[in-house]
Order: C-alpha cells, then structure tokens, then sequence
DNA sequence: TTGTAAGCGTTATCAG
DNA sequence: CTGATAACGCTTACAA
C-alpha cells in the first residue's frame, strides 16, 4: 500500500525543514514567497493533506462529534442525524455514527471505543436493553473523563448531562384527547414495557387524558408489548398481541400506538379483522416516518420535529465542548410536538 | 473539562518510568509482578483507557472502516450496514458512517475528512450527484493513497476497486418476466434517470424480458423520474408524474418499480384512479424493506440480501487492508437477488 | 527567512 | 527488572 505524503518527505525532497513546510503551507508570512511557492505546489502536486490523527493528537480536539444510536432504520433517528450534521457542519465538526442494535454491549463497546479520542462529544439515545439492566456506568465513565454528553429521545433522567427531549406526556395527551373528541368510546393504547421511558410517559399521558374526561381507564387496553431485541418473527408475535386485543375487546374504536411500526401494525391486524378505518376504529400513531405518510389509509400521527431535536443537541454539545468552564449547569431543553392529521381519523 | 489519564501522568504519580506503565499494563513478563500489579491496580482505579489516537498515529492504523452512504433511512442500507458491522467487529475493527444526502460536494468532504487518517478503508455506494456530474477525483485520488475502497450498490465500473453487487439486468428480467407469466399485457416501468446505474440496468432487464416475449417495449411505458435530490415536495412531483402515466395508458396492468418508494407510490396512485391491487394492476417492486411488508397490499419485491452484501463488502475490504501486496487484483462478487412473492401479484 | 526542538500519548528497542 | 529514547505527523515558540 501506498502511503500519503507527509510534510517530513517534502522537507526531504524540497531540501528543507519540516518546520519550513509546515509554515509554507499555512501562507505564513515568515516564509519568503519563493519557498512558499515553490513548497505548495510540490504539496498541491502530491496532494498533500495533513493528518487529522496527527492534528488531533497534537490539539487533543478531533473536531469530530459521535452519535450513537440504538438503530438506524428509524425515519425519526435520520431527521435527527440530519438536524445534528447541519449545525455540525457549520461549525466545522464532523460526524461519525455508531449503533448500539439496542444492545447494551455494543453500546459499551462503542461508547468506549469512540471517547477514546475519536471524538470530542456524545450525542445519543440510549438502547433498550441498557435501560433494562439500568447499568449506566458506561455513561458516567465517559463524563467522568471530561467528555460532554447529550441526550435526545431516550434519556436517563439522573445523569449529569444535557438533554433534548420532547413532553411525551403531553404529547400523548394530545392524542388521545383528539381520540376522545372524534367520539371514541373505547380506546387503547398500544405501548411499550415501562422499563422504555418514552414508553412508559406515553402511557401515563394516554391515563391523564382518559382521566381529564373522566373515562377510567381499563388495564386490559393497555397493550404493552415486549420487544427488547428485534428479532426476524418479532413483527409477527407483534400482531398476534394485536389481534388478541381485538378479539378480547372487539368493541375497541379508537388506538393510540407509541410508535409507528405499533400504528401500522394495528391498522393491518384490524383491516383484517374487518374493520374500516376510521370508521370503525380511528387510529392515531407517534413519530412521522415514511411509514405514516405511505400507509393506507395514511396515519395521523403525533411528530416529533427530530430534525430540530438534532440541531438543538448539536448546538448543546458543541457550546459545551468548546466552553472553558468545567463544571456547567445541565439543561434539558423540551421540543414542542404537533398532531399531524391524516386519514385514520375522522 | 477534565483530561483523560494517560501513561505519563500515572508514571509520575507512582514514581516509575512511563515505559515501565506502559509494560505492566500488557502484563509484560519483563516487570515485575509486584510493580505490574501496583500499576493495573491503579490504572484500573483511574480507569486508564489508551488513547486511540495516539495509538493510530503510531502503528498508522485506526483498526476502524468508514462507510459512506448516500442515505440513511433505506432499509437497504441500514441492512448493508448490519452486515459490514457484523464481520468487521468479528475483525476487531469499527465501523464509522458517513452520509453524502446525494450531494457531490459533501461526499467529497467526508471522503476527505475520513481518508485523512480516521480509517483503514471504504465501504461506499455513490451519490446520485456525483453519478449525473461523472467526477470521480475524489475516489481515485484516495485509491492512489494507498487507501482501499469497495463499491457496492451504486457502483462506477471503471474505478479501480473491489465491487459487491447484484445482476440488476437479471433481477429485474425476473421480475418483468413474473408479470407476463402471471398474464399482465401491458406492462410499464417506473424507474430512474439512466445515470443512476442501478436505474439503467433495471431497465434494460425490463426492455430484455420484453424481447424474450417478443413484446415490442413501448417508450411511452417508460417512466424515468428524475430525483436527483431528495426535496420535501419530491413525491408530490413523483405521484404527478405516475398520475399522467395511467392517465394517458389507462390499461397498464403491470407495473415493475425500480424501488420500494416508487412501488409504493405506485400502488397509492393507481388505488386513488380505482384500480384493484392485484385484480386490475400487478406491481412488482425492488429491494425488500419496511415499506413493502407494510403497504396493504403488501408488495411483491425483488429482495437485495443487503446483509450478504455488506458482508462480502467488508470481507473484501478487510483482507484487502491487511493484505501486503500493493497491487492485488480487483475482485466484483455478485450476490444472489430472490423475488418475493406478496399480495401485489397474482 | 529558515531551522531546531519540544510536545501530544503510545510502543518498541536497547541499555543499564 | 526498569528506564531512556526514538518514532508516528504535526504545530509552534524560539534560536540561528
């Protein structure tokens, strides 16, 4: 293999310093113009272009920021890289992804791998299975050692870190609310165990909306499904849970699905059970993906605006990468969330 | 912020030289065991972790490979991705995304912020830009660097590398050739602006089964949409121009689509003017991904095994980077295609 | 104007 | 068994 070109072999084929090298190509002014000149374009010629890993070493800044995230097919996870990258790149960070496939190890090992000087901050959602084991040592070694974290969608409340979230309470509520006006009498929720925060508050928003119009609500309309590793049959138990609900419950008209996949998901089990939707059963998801916008009937549906949740983080990490002071206040900063309406409500 | 402890700052601490750290914690046989247990002990109690980039800088290896992709929301994609990771973890080596969004200008600034010492090597499919303007400086200058790239997906056949991919002219015969089996007459096709490759090939499958059939291929079935850039209204424009084509061929009866996206839309529209899905309109899709399982009816879909590719890809690259031959032959493995029968064909 | 040398964190070689 | 030193590629203060 080949190796690039580094200021050392110019100084030796130029019959200079590498200091002299370094200089030129900078334009200082120290260098005579005639040196510079004649040093650039031997540069220009071989293409030379400084190592980064030597440059980071020396400036202990790799001017690079990591995201790490539990899986990358989400359509919300890509409107969040897309946020991070814009502000990123105008800063002149770069960004490097790293996926965890919800599993706790990778998300160590990752995590490990990338604060180990590939990168100068974190900005990530956190696997399911590490919010299962609750072991977040990983996280608090990593802050430990001086490198910032922000936190988006799946955050741990008790970390000393920044954190860009939404109300995911209020968001649900809204939902369910919207359910409960367009005449709904019995509405489920399909959801996630509780050990996934954003699960777990979506559920509590689904409960206080029922509440708020006094409609107690029934555990046995609240679906949640265990889904901790994504496995090839996992849709497939998916809608046999679905479709058990149904059948116990065939008076079910409204369905409010923490997710997209949960939303569709339902939509195809009902359909096939012979339901039309939305008239007899109106269905509302969570996260406007591809998903949402092509089913069909196409799904109302609370976003999430990830595309600002990743700006604003990027804009949180690198404040605080390039703050001087070591101890900041932590904040949490609250994206507002908005119901999309579609055609699987009235 | 706090630094990370190193080797010198733990030598000085215990009194010992930096190179005796640096033995004890390799558990060197030449140090003594007390010393060595000395040193881990306290290595362990400030959570010692070497720093990458110095490591890199020194054995001018970052044991990490950089993919660099147009997209991140295809499930393709993120397949490819699953399947690279895979192997290359299996190698002890990392993975690090890096995302073009079809823009010209931003793969070459990734590629050269990624080839500047951050990896070993490339795993990249070509944005759409950077096939329509046919400026491929960027990947031969990094393969003049020494630095090994494979190309899959998107691939341009004379860059001197390795390759993964699959026989789009054969897929797509297959899936034409499924259509005129299951009785279609008329069959149109959406598919791409012949700079994209993949687009190209698919259509000239189109045009062979055709002509195996002696069915004369009509131009005005051929549907090539031009969407060089993702834009936010893009499928609006994308419906438009599906709506004229039934519009102004009102007994097509078979449509072969050269993407998910375009399948699907496909599907919506042709629903929207009143035609049954598989009754009146057979339509046949190309690479498997959420979106076909989910559309109701689900979509007959040519499947990529973007696992399997990503695999061989990394395999390739892998043995490539720690190959010592500076010039081995440039290898193009191509993975087997499958049709998957669904609700959308007969 | 140019060259020298220290230093970023590590490992490997060689001397003590 | 332990320590010093050079080297990886680069920048920069300082010396020539």
């Amino acid at each position: 293999m080949k190796r690039k070109i580094t200021l050392k072999q110019i100084a030796k084929e130029l019959g200079v310093s590498i200091g002299t090298v370094s200089k030129a190509l900078k334009d200082s002014k120290e260098i005579s113009e005639e040196t510079k000149e004649k040093i650039q374009a031997f540069a220009k010629y071989y293409n030379y272009k400084p190592n980064n890993i030597a440059l980071s070493l020396k400036n202990r800044k790799t001017k690079t920021i990591g995201i790490l995230i539990p899986e990358i097919v989400h359509h919300f996870f890509s409107k969040v890289i897309q946020g991070i990258e814009k502000v990123a790149n105008k800063k002149g960070y770069n960004v490097i992804i790293g996926l965890s496939n919800e599993s706790f190890d990778k998300e160590v090992i990752n995590m490990e791998m990338l604060a180990s000087g590939s990168i100068d901050g974190f900005i990530m959602s956190i696997s399911k299975e590490t919010l299962l084991q609750q072991d977040y040592h990983h996280l608090n070694e990593t802050i430990n050692q001086g490198m910032p974290i922000v936190m988006f969608d799946r955050v741990v409340s008790d970390i000393r870190c920044d954190k860009v979230i939404i109300n995911d309470v209020e968001a649900a509520k809204k939902a369910v609310n919207k359910l409960i006006k367009n005449n709904c009498k019995k509405i489920a929720i399909i959801t996630t165990k509780d050990y996934v925060n954003v699960g777990r508050l979506r559920t509590q928003g689904y409960v206080e909306a029922l509440n708020d119009h006094e409609i107690a609500p029934e555990p046995e309309l609240i679906l949640k499904v265990d889904d901790k590793l994504v496995t090839e049959d996992y849709i497939d138990v998916l809608e046999e849970e679905i479709k058990s609900l149904f059948l116990i419950n065939p008076d079910i008209d409204g369905v409010f699905a923490v997710n997209e996949l949960y939303a569709i998901t339902t939509m195809k089990v009902a359909k096939n059970l012979g339901r039309k939707i939305p008239e007899d059963l109106q269905v509302i998801g969570f996260t406007d993906g591809v998903l949402s916008r092509h089913a069909s009937p196409s799904l109302t549906t609370v976003t999430q605006y990830g595309q600002k949740i990743g700006e604003v983080a990027a804009a949180l990490l690198i404040e605080k990468i390039e703050s001087e002071a070591s101890e900041d206040p932590v904040r949490t900063v609250v994206i507002e969330t908005e119901l999309i309406e579609r055609e699987s409500t009235k």
